[in-house]
DNA sequence: GATGAATGAGTGTTCATTCAT
DNA sequence: CATGAATGAACACTCATTCAT
């Protein structure tokens, strides 16, 4: 039988690197207890992944496939959106910001370290991706009539910081009851929102 | 006799402090990068502060003083407002936020790390009473027909997240040319914004 | 059953081990090195020898087997010696020296550690037999003439010394060129030489 | 009154180095062995060589000024030399080179690992000043008439050969007892020596 | 027999902190 | 007050060795 290179044990070392990275930061945070957060010994770690940076390096890059996946797409194509979806989209968009907590601090220690972390162009070219996607949705919406004239770029930048500080700047117990505060403010970025109703 | 308060030498080293560790975090700063950064010798700064944690301390709580003396105001009473005096409000917290990159890049690390940090109380306080702050405008701004009607609390927390949000999310370049995109989307949270024009 | 003593596998791993170790020295060369080296995995190596320091003692040890058959006899009894047959003995003493480079070098690493590697006995007792058969050639060559008189214990000193250090104190290039110098002062420490002619 | 840089504790730690590099290689030594062979704390070591392998470069080379001193010179112009003072210009080499083992050691180290240490330039070019310098005694001891017709280069590489191979061949105790064997064998290597009496 | 994942002792190096000058 | 030599705890990383497959 094939040996399994056993992938379960280097998620495990990817998960406890991912929450301790983004608790502590780079420096802080020592393959020691990397290693013990993932319930491995010290030297396995040196197995999957060839120095610490690397593993940061995966931790910065591999999840945001999965961000691709549940951000910049809808349901169907983007001419047949209505208003209704529209406001599905938002919300997605908060729960999911919000629930990668983890994930985000990270991107933001890189972020504000930029000469630092040669990863940095990777996340530049997803937050590009991103508000390209925003900004088609919110021409669509122009377009069809149930979002008010604006100006689509101004939107983009503006939404995408606002889901970022949404979720920075609160610490976990306030957020979880204000994801339908973070919902109603992201619509009216779009020049929508409760008002409206 | 008691440590000297404020020289220009302990000035020094605290800007030198606030820039570094914005930039490099608190672990990957060293003391001796901050002495030569302040062109003081070594030893010096513990002449200054008791230690490195000290020194930190003083970067996060220090420059409040001077966020409460530019956000938490206006130039007249509250009940004084016109439209016109709540946009120059906004505009003067987006480009206060813009401007202190340094600073709140460090606030943000504070805030990602609430268990290592204690002067995450201060901050707390600080946040509650900015968005008691701006609770008070919007209900000012609904009250006297300039806002439409919205959520205050709801407005005080997705606008604390947008300002730190737009400040952390990019990097310099961006942001010197975003401004005015800023300052639209701000109004737009409590329902305003150019599209009212 | 006992371990398989000489596989062509053990062979390649010996080499590899032999080379290496000459080139970078006991600790610097590691078994992943000589596994790759050799050709063989990782774990192989521990199939053939139980651990370095017993496959660093087979590199030590067990060439000096070829070099007694080499160099501590003559075609014919010593007593049938003439000079041709000395000069062309002290040829073969050179040649056979500068040859072995490789091994030479690990041999000189275990002189200067004596402490350290328990080798060290069977490499004093090789040297002290060299040293009586070269005292004796030099005896024969006295007393049938066709060497002037001298201290037959300092020649084998000397002579020893010389092979050594004329081997080790130069890089490969330098040496090549070099063998007929070697030769030549070689015979003059036995008090013959090229002037003689 | 100024800070005399302790050069005491710096030359500790190099002495140290020196026979422990000598004794046990690059890599077998650790800079907690030669710091607490130094007598002095872990760190200190740090302080004055900025690591490892400057300190080992530092144990190669400095000492090589001292090797000119003692070796390529002679007390008068060769052009004055008697036959007296080239037999004690010999014994002097003979007498430095064996005191010098640890210092030797380290050199052959460094020899036998010519791409691995850069400091081998500094070496060669001190061989070659050697042998330059051999080769006029051995030319002036011609013409002068007090040593037979040879090679010079021949005879500049044989006896640097046989100086390192003296020392490095045998340890300790057998050396201090063959001073004088080795002198004589120095002495053949020009077509002198005993015999000549 | 052959393999290479897992382990953890041991290394070089950094850096906050102390303290004598 | 200012300095920087001295210290040693703590870290990233290497590598010989074991052992399940």
């Amino acid at each position: 039988m094939a040996k399994p290179r056993s992938t379960e044990k280097r998620e495990r070392i990817f998960q406890a690197g991912l929450r301790l990275f983004s608790h502590n930061g780079y420096t802080k945070t020592t393959i020691k207890d990397i290693a013990n957060e993932a319930g491995v010994s010290f030297g396995t770690v040196f197995t999957y992944f060839q120095n610490k940076e690397e593993l940061f390096n995966s931790c910065v890059t591999e999840p945001l496939e999965e961000f691709r996946d549940h951000i910049l797409t809808t349901h169907e194509t983007l001419d047949s959106m209505t208003y209704e979806m529209f406001v599905q989209l938002v919300g997605r968009h908060v729960d999911f910001f919000l629930e990668k907590e983890h994930y985000l601090r990270v991107v933001q220690y890189v972020i504000g370290q930029p000469e630092r972390f040669p990863e940095m162009e990777v996340l530049d070219q997803f937050a590009d991706d991103f508000m390209d996607f925003i900004q088609s949705v919110a021409k669509v919406g122009m377009k069809k009539g149930f979002l008010p004239e604006g100006n689509p770029e101004e939107i983009g930048y503006g939404y995408l910081a606002f889901l970022m500080g949404a979720r920075l700047t609160f610490t976990d117990h306030a957020n979880v009851q204000l994801t339908n505060a973070f919902k109603n403010q992201a619509l009216r970025l779009f020049g929508a929102g409760i008002t409206e109703g």
